[in-house]
DNA sequence: TCTGGGGTCCTAGGACCC
DNA sequence: TCTGGGGTCCTAGGACCC
């Protein structure tokens, strides 16, 4: 615990829904659920109008549609499109501190501290007050909400406090009475099973859970677990901020629409796999020496299998080859709903300037702004683009806003009927530019779903890009 | 047609070593 | 006729987070 509340926690609201309405404004006001679409999918996130039906996330995209009335988006997830708005937004922390810790795509902690600021309680009630603006100035009206504390769990549960939209500072001093009334649920670290078992002793708050001794805790979930709720519930957390966390393993997965069991299909699948997860290793330098291969049987039963090399490897081809041998030791006869691959042990090549991965984007016909800094959008109120949003063109097809100035926006084109990397600038009154590809909106069917189940042969409506860097 | 996909951290047992 | 006490590495599973 600090002297000063010195931590922030920005959550962002209903994130993917959020740019999802923002880039198609028809959505707006409506509830839009983003997620799996298809007979597995489950809800990524649900808009809070669609809160308001009982939408949920993780809850299954079924019944997300039996819930939620007609009229209702669902929407695929697009992941380089909530990746830009999420950098336009990391941005903007890191104007604040140079300790900025991403959690998630949506999810950031700052340490004020390292940054030149009034640390009283009105300082940073006006620092977060204007840091919100700018957020929605800078994405388009995309809201989050903050919290400040005196560490990263007494701001992460004042970021909760109020949402949407919210802010809560929790003054030195007064953490214990903000924490004690609520439910240990809201305790980082405290899910379904811990809840259940404080429940069985009669502990359902953070105040009940401070009455019981280290002991007790420790005996009841553990030695880490225990430690760490202990010190929780009395607002006793000194984690600091980390930047650049590096990652500890990399893994893909994927549950299928049906069951699969024969054995060609399945070693495609994991050639698969193994290959997205290669692919992505060496994009980051990276490589490690244990490969896990993860198996999901129909009755939901999961086993994972691993082994560990002697020498670290990205090649998919020879991850593919370990996995096989993982998967030939695994009874598969009742069938097969999920497999992934992953690899963790990971260890950073260190080679120097070897590579210079910060190349350029591909500029065409772009005398001037080839450079636009995404972290300095430029004043914005005469024109209604905001970085990282996405656009249509009649002539160029899809793009998205790369940097945007006063009557003037750049858009970089990625879609089929362009090069990839193509940067244009045009007017900010341009007619040309239209906000939002089409989303793949799919009208609620009362007569769905199709008893005939998905049809293999269909490739999902959008099929995640694992290789989306943003 | 209940239950995705990407992660992190912890535990516990066995092997092995000093 | 006995069995200690650490430490590390590996494997499998589980809880939890967004």
């Amino acid at each position: 615990m600090r002297r000063d509340p010195s931590i922030l926690h920005l959550d962002l609201d209903a994130f993917f829904a959020a740019v999802e309405q923002r880039d198609k404004p028809s959505l707006r006001g409506r509830p839009v659920v983003v997620g799996g679409t298809g007979g597995r999918g489950v809800v990524s996130t649900a808009s809070y109008e669609a809160r308001a039906f009982g939408a949920r996330s993780a809850m299954s995209t079924i019944e997300a549609r039996r819930l939620c009335p007609p009229g209702t988006a669902f929407l695929g997830s697009r992941f380089a499109a909530y990746r830009r708005t999420s950098d336009v937004v990391m941005a903007l922390l890191r104007e604040l501190s140079p300790l900025v810790e991403p959690v998630s795509i949506d999810e950031a902690y700052v340490d004020l501290a390292a940054g030149d600021h009034d640390l009283s309680v009105a300082g940073v009630t006006a620092l977060a007050t204007d840091l919100k603006a700018r957020i929605a100035a800078a994405t388009g009206g995309v809201t989050g909400s903050v919290g400040i504390g005196t560490s990263k769990a007494i701001a992460k549960i004042g970021s909760e406090l109020r949402k949407p939209d919210g802010l809560t500072v929790v003054p030195p001093g007064q953490e214990l009475d903000v924490l004690h009334p609520l439910p240990v649920r809201s305790l980082g670290g405290v899910g379904p099973a811990t809840a259940e078992r404080l429940h069985q002793i009669a502990v359902t708050t953070v105040g009940d859970l401070h009455r019981l001794s280290l002991v007790d805790l420790t005996s009841l979930l553990g030695q880490a677990h225990g430690t760490g709720l202990h010190r929780l519930a009395r607002a006793d957390d000194d984690r600091p901020v980390v930047a650049d966390r590096e990652a500890k393993s990399v893994s893909a997965e994927e549950t299928y629409a049906r069951d699969l069991s024969d054995p060609v299909r399945l070693g495609a699948e994991v050639d698969a796999l193994a290959r997205r997860v290669g692919t992505r290793l060496r994009s980051s330098g990276t490589s490690g020496r244990t490969v896990t291969l993860k198996v999901r049987r129909p009755d939901f039963s999961t086993l994972t299998r691993s082994s560990t090399l002697p020498q670290p490897i990205d090649d998919p081809r020879l991850i593919a080859e370990v996995a096989h041998r993982l998967l030939a030791g695994i009874d598969r006869h009742a069938g097969v709903r999920l497999l992934g691959v992953g690899v963790s042990g990971l260890a950073t090549f260190v080679q120097g300037d070897l590579f210079a991965l910060d190349e350029p984007p591909t500029t065409t016909d772009l005398p001037v702004d080839e450079s636009p800094d995404p972290e300095q959008p430029a004043p914005t109120a005469a024109v209604p683009w905001y970085p990282g949003q996405d656009v249509e063109h009649d002539e160029h097809g899809a793009g998205w806003v790369w940097g945007s100035g006063l009557n003037r926006v750049t858009v970089r084109f990625e879609g089929p009927r362009t090069p990839p990397g193509r940067v244009r600038t045009f007017a900010g009154d341009d007619p040309a530019l239209r906000p939002g590809s089409p989303p793949d909106w799919t009208p609620p069917d009362p007569s769905a779903p199709d008893p005939s189940g998905p049809d293999p042969s269909e490739p999902d409506p959008t099929p995640p890009d694992p290789t989306a860097a943003g």
